[in-house]
DNA sequence: GAATTAATTTTGTATGTACAAACAAAATAG
DNA sequence: CTATTTTGTTTGTACATACAAAATTAATTC
């Protein structure tokens, strides 16, 4: 039987990468003692302090409703500190999130070093690329 | 702040697309009361009548305790049947998951063409393409 | 300035998916 | 032929994520 259907689908080809590298990069992420998400997550706290869930669910592209969650998540480990703001909830860095700062920056480096191992260096970051730009695309309203 | 570190990482683009494009195959395949991978799920099973859930789980990209799940639900809509043999499990298809064939064929249509509009015909399935051989290299060993 | 609307976050609930361990059957080795 | 190993499946549990509805606060309109 032929199965060409499911190799011409973006929506399983796509899904099948995020499988793919997620695995990889949970291994990469294992010494941060956080799943990849939540590390950069971490990043943008460090970077930003008081940066609000409504930016960071925009970086992310995640929605509310899942941020909420990973902030949830992360303030349980004390890793970020929300501080209400009206209607509004200010994220800020704790110490102990930014102890993990180079630790989760060398994950990240090593990430990308292992599958550009894989793939080449400029190939993956062109791949990268070409798929940030599908996705703005893909979600223009 | 600069947040290049998250737009030039291949493991947090590739699932920004994933959800992106998994958003647009939901809404094409609402026609079929699936969503799109039960709906390719019966694809195969239709196509080979006795595929054991092991060449289904290979052919899908998960793992076979997903798979599990997976066939525990179109059961219990009717849309498939088990029949043990040994230590195998085959999967066949009910009247009522080969009445589906179509419905799930225009929606896969659908769901290209949809996703074409947006990013181009060439483009897209070029980009499928590129996904798919990067999957294969990520996945090695 | 009271009433309505809009914006932000949270909560309840659901789904897709994985891993590790358990289980069952088959294959292989002694 | 019994004992061990391998293979295929299932189960328990967990996590990332979403949607819809509720809650809260701010902004706007009359």
């Amino acid at each position: 039987m032929n199965d060409s259907f499911l190799h011409n689908c973006l929506f399983f080809t796509a899904n099948r990468l995020s499988r793919s590298i997620t695995r990889i990069a949970e291994e990469q992420f294992a010494s941060t003692g956080l799943s990849p998400m939540y590390g950069y997550l971490i990043l943008l706290v460090n970077g930003i302090p008081g940066i609000t869930q409504k930016e960071l669910a925009e970086k992310l592209y995640v929605t509310p409703s899942t941020l909420t969650r990973f902030i949830d998540k992360l303030e349980a480990k004390q890793l970020v500190e929300r501080k209400v703001q009206g209607k509004t909830v200010l994220v800020y860095p704790t110490v102990k999130g930014q102890g993990l700062e180079d630790t989760i920056r060398q994950a990240s480096r090593n990430l990308h070093d292992s599958y550009a191992a894989l793939l080449g260096e400029e190939e993956s970051d062109q791949l990268s690329q070409d798929i940030k730009k599908t996705s703005e695309r893909l979600e223009k309203k």
